[in-house]
This record gives structure tokens, sequence and C-alpha cells, in this order.
DNA sequence: ACGTACTTGTAACAACTGTTACAGATTGTT
DNA sequence: AACAATCTGTAACAGTTGTTACAAGTACGT
């Protein structure tokens, strides 16, 4: 079976596998294509796989009780899904995971998973790398939400994409994701926005952001 | 050298330690008391050990962009301090730590936790779990911070402690504590405890919170 | 090129939250 | 018991955000 590039995800990656359909093939894992918009993972199932995205890309979401849905990240493949809830006493999934093209999946069981890690080392150092950068974008995230202003969510996000730098980015996502991202509404998002434009601290075309004025963009996370 | 009770701690527990003072002797950790109210993690500092607080409680924050403290949790003796960030790429605490009263930490150099890990599938599998169940603590949380009203934000909170019974229970932080939880203002905090006092919806002595009327707090999710 | 679905801009108003300030209550300490 | 430190209640006002609604713009597939 042709599949995606398994090699280069950070979890799977650099195990020293001479032979992959081999290696595959032993591991009793499965593998899977689904379609585009579809929702493969129900916030509260029981998780007790790995998945890993060889192909495509997907989003993650938590449905809060009212109803609404706040954004979490986007996830391109190759990647682990969740792969930070396998081994929690609640195993659970804590997310929605909706398909946003074609994509492949490979689940791996977690006794699987656990033979791997005893007895490759480099697997197990990659998934503890992993798992910790995935808790580090939490904690960012954490730390955007608490943020109380939405000029200051925008400013603190855009900060950290432009790196410094005064050239334009492109940021792929609409005004609707960027607002469910920040757990505001969108016409706030959208008025905040257009404030911030006319006051020449950024600059919008389209996806395109350009910082225009570094010192008035720090000055709203005050 | 006593110390406290490092065997019930979720990571260092169940591992069949014969003998304790042998184990840590042998593992090159060193354990430490600190005072109470010290800062003993800054955010930002580099993170290359592993924490392991054995007796007193601390707490952790992030500090905001504009100077706001936003608190995480409270951690009570035996756990594992920030474990979650020991093996990222980026290897800074992304949080403060403060004790709360006296505390004894041992700290355990990494290297030594990589070949405990190796040697120990006890080891390894609590820790795997400890950090999984860390991660749904923080999903959670950022569930809580994005719901939009503060009454919102309590009745979520409320509804999790109460654990669906009506008999009063204690939360041990002060309105503020709570306040800087929710990473609201106190005042208005206050407030909307208050107007929801005389609604009717909770009964709230000192530090003890009740549930007077169950359907009308989950309106408050909506 | 046409239509559909999605995206953006904007307005008016209600609702909510932050800020600042101060007085009174509670707690822990000496 | 007296003191200091912390915590709580509350008020007025400004500032920010949510809601709803609608028009206009853009992207995409056939």
């Amino acid at each position: 079976m042709k599949h995606g590039d398994f090699q280069s995800c950070p979890v799977c990656g650099n195990l020293n596998i001479l032979d992959e359909e081999a290696f595959l093939d032993d591991l009793k894992c499965t593998i899977r294509a689904y379609p585009k918009n579809q929702l493969i993972i129900r916030q509260g199932e029981i998780c007790d796989a790995l998945y890993i995205l060889t192909v495509g890309s997907v989003k993650t979401e938590i449905i809060t009780e009212n109803g609404n849905l706040v954004s979490i990240e986007t996830i391109e493949a190759p990647r682990p899904l969740v792969s930070e809830f396998l081994f929690s006493d609640n195993n659970h999934f804590p997310v929605n995971v909706t398909t946003l093209e074609e994509v492949e999946i490979i689940k791996i069981p977690k006794s699987e998973i656990m033979r791997l890690m005893m007895s490759n080392p480099h697997f197990m150092q990659n998934y503890l790398t992993h798992n910790a950068n995935r808790t580090q974008f939490l904690t960012n995230r954490l730390q955007l939400l608490s943020i109380k202003t939405i000029k200051g969510k925008l400013a603190h996000y855009l900060l950290e994409q432009a790196q410094g730098s005064l050239k334009p980015f492109v940021i792929n996502k609409s005004q609707g994701e960027l607002a469910k991202f920040f757990a505001v509404a969108r016409p706030s998002f959208a008025r905040s926005l257009s404030e911030m434009i006319h006051d020449g601290i950024i600059r919008v075309t389209r996806r395109e952001y350009q910082i225009l004025n570094f010192d008035k963009l720090k000055e709203l996370l005050v």
C-alpha cells in the first residue's frame, strides 16, 4: 500500500527503520482514508490508539457547554493526533477532530505503542518531546486566552507570528476562524481589526498581515 | 535524611523500590527545602531537571505581557512540578512557581530521568500517564477560559466541583484568587458572585459553596 | 459566466466587564 | 486585645464586547 510521509513525523521519524512496509505490517496498525470535512473524532470518545496523520490536514475544536466551538489548532501531516491523551487516566478525547481535506490516518493500538516505547529509545524520546511541545503549545494558548481585550489578543498573536520582522506574512485563517481561535464574536473581532488598521498599526490584505507600528502594537498588550 | 512521601507521588510511586535511601543516593538527585512565599521557578528559566514536591504546596502562575498574573493551579505534595516541559524542544519554564508554605523539593537531572525511563517500565508508564493527565487539565482550563461571561465561568467551575451533589463544598481560594483563576478583575467577579447569590442560585459562606438551583446554574452556561 | 457558499464590513443597541476608590469585615500575629 | 495584613462589598463610570441584522464582496465549481 502506498501511503504518506511516515518517516518525517515528529514521533515516528528517525527510528532507523530499514523496511517501512515490514515495520508497518508488524505493527498491527490500520491505515484508513477519510474524505474532506468529516468529523473523525468526537469529543468524549474513548482514546485507545495513537492516530498518525500521514496525508492532509485536520482541525481540532472544543465544544463548550453553550454549544460554541473554540478552535484549538490545525494539524498538518505528518503528525500524531491527540497523542497527548493516550495515556491519561480519563482516556476520553477532549476535542473534536475534523478533516479539512482528504486525509490518511494510521491507527496504532495503545498496546503496540507501549511495546515500541520499551523497545525503541528513539521512539520514546520522540514521543516525550512531542508531548512536551504540545503542552507548551497549550500553555501558550492559555496565555493568549487570558488576555482580556481583543486587540490585546490579536497583538500577542501577531507579534508571535511576525517574529520581529516588518515583512508581511500570511495567516491562513479567515476572520471567523481567528475569532473562534480567540474565543470572541466575529463582528467584535472585525471591529477591533478595522480599528487597528485605521490607526495605522497594521495593514491587512486578504490573509496577508503586516505590522506597521511595533510600538503601538506592544502598547495594546498593556 | 528524613524526607517527604516520595513513594505515593504519581510518577515515583509503585516502582517496587526496596531501599528508598539507596535508590535516592544512586539517583544523583538533590533535596532542598524552601521557605514560605518564595518564588522558586521563574518563567523563562531553563528546565533541565525533574522537580518533585515531596512536602508542602506551591502555586503556578503565568505572567501575561501586561504584567497580570493568571493562576494555573496549586500543587500539593507529593507530585512532580512542571514535568510536562522537561522534554520540550524549547526547554524554558512557561510559568512561575511560588511556595505557599515550607516545602521540600527533590531535583533529578534530566539524564537520570532518561536512564530511569529506559530501565523501569513502571516509571515510564507513570510519567506518561501523569503528563497525559496534565494535558487534560490544561485543556479543561482552556475550555474554562473560553467561556465568555464571568457567571458562565463560575457556573462551569462550580458544576465541576460539586460533582452533581447538592451538599456544600469548600473551595480553598479567596475571591481574588478565583478572579485570577478565571482571568477576570476581582470587583467584577465579586459583582457576578453576589448577583448569583441574590438570585438564589448558590449560597456562599466564607469559602463554603452550595448550589441551590442546578437548572439556573446550567442556564448561565448558555 | 453564472450561481452558491462563504467571507467581510458595518451599524445600533444591549449587556457585560474593567477601573478606581473606599469602607467595613475577617484573619492571623504578637 | 490590639494591630497589621488581607479579604470582601459596593458604587459610579468608562470602556469593551456580544447580538442581530443586512448589504456587499470574494472564491469556487460547473
